[in-house]
DNA sequence: CATGAGCGT
């Protein structure tokens, strides 16, 4: 075997890492399981800042696992550190497979204790209570090595007390997925009609007039300011989804006193502000592209490459604002900035160039962090 | 009420 082999099955990846955790204190407190090889803190390529996660390699696997075992949670600068065995394979880490998400955990319940409770379904990649500086937010992860035990966990656990709570334990889903599952559910079901643009001359006894054709209303409401004039937008409630459905379909874009009104399903605060966010970022982003492109941001490059070389490599997929290859003393520092004109341009730049052996090196391509 | 983070020599 190899040394890089032997490297990798005794290695272990520490996450939650404390910014000021040092390498130092990582081998001390690491060197209590056995042999330390070698400690690695990850950090940024520029500014040097811990990224939070380090890796151990021990001499000897049994001093890993010891390692695996006995100090996983352990608090470091005040964080709970989290352990698992280095798994470089990243479809094995975020495919969701075995992946368990619990909530309506008990205050009292930390990473040690779930990590102990759920172990009995099987073996566990990695475990967390989330949690901030007020202690456990009730709620945590279980990722199971397999599917099989993430089945067991949830079939024994949901609806269960576990100390004092009865907890939700199901699959873990994704913000999209569960974003997109969140909706369909409103929109299947929704019984409260938003509408606006009717402008000032409207009250409550002719909103419901427009409405109640459409089914039986529970509440009709206009929203009015301190002076009692109208805000030119209300609420309808109907008693039934069909009856809001219906209104919803046959009364958006329809004139009333002259001007289309907007007729839809009345949203939650806190998911009209997600939406407007979500629509005000991308804005944003389309706007910052079209002034000044598009930044790729370059790792892992062979020190024979420099600016002209760079240049050469990318100008085939599309025009080049800046090439800067980053050097220290007439050397370079191994990555460098690639600015395109157009986010296509980017895209096809990295699709095409990432993991390309340029000199003895393979390319490393991400989009540049804006700030 | 609640759906992380995320992998190098």
């Amino acid at each position: 075997m190899d040394i890089e082999a032997k490297y990798r099955m005794a290695s272990l990846y520490v996450g939650d890492l404390h910014a000021d955790v040092t390498e130092d204190l990582l081998f001390k407190k690491f060197s209590a399981a056995g042999p330390v090889l070698s400690i690695r803190i990850c950090r940024d390529v520029v500014t040097r800042r811990s990224l939070g996660y380090a890796y151990v390699n021990f001499l000897k696997l049994a001093d890993a696992q010891k390692a695996l075992d006995t100090m996983n949670f352990d608090m470091m600068k005040g964080k709970s550190i989290r352990l698992m065995w280095s798994q470089r394979d990243a479809h094995l880490r975020k495919s969701g497979v075995g992946n368990v998400f619990i909530k309506n955990l008990d205050k009292s319940i930390d990473n040690k204790i779930l990590h102990e409770h759920f172990s009995a379904f099987g073996k566990i990649l990695s475990s967390k209570v989330m949690s901030d500086d007020q202690g456990s937010k009730g709620y945590g992860f279980v990722h199971f090595q397999n599917q099989s035990a993430a089945d067991r966990a949830i079939e024994e656990m949901n609806g269960k007390l576990f100390k004092d709570c009865r907890v939700f334990v199901g699959r873990f889903k994704n913000r999209k997925d569960r974003e997109a599952e969140l909706r369909s559910k409103a929109s299947s079901a929704f019984t409260n009609v938003y509408i606006k643009n009717f402008g000032d001359h409207m009250d409550d006894e002719r909103l419901k007039e427009v409405f109640s054709k459409y089914g039986n209303t529970l509440s009709v409401k206009v929203m009015t300011d301190s002076s009692g004039k109208s805000k030119g937008f209300g609420f309808v409630s109907f008693d039934s989804h069909e009856a809001a459905k219906k209104a919803v379909e046959e009364m958006n874009g329809k004139a009333i006193n002259g001007q289309p009104i907007f007729v839809g399903r009345a949203q939650k605060k806190g998911e009209r502000q997600a939406e407007l966010k979500q629509m005000f970022e991308q804005m944003k982003k389309e706007r910052i592209r079209g002034r000044q492109g598009v930044k790729l941001y370059i790792k892992n490059l062979d020190d024979t490459i420099d600016d002209e070389k760079l240049r050469k490599e990318f100008s085939s997929f599309g025009s080049i604002s800046r090439v800067k290859v980053m050097q220290e003393e007439g050397q370079s520092k191994g990555f460098g900035l690639v600015c395109f004109s157009s986010s296509e341009e980017a895209t096809k730049a990295m699709a095409e160039m990432n993991g390309r052996i340029l000199g003895s090196k393979a390319l490393n391509i991400a989009l540049a962090q804006r700030h």
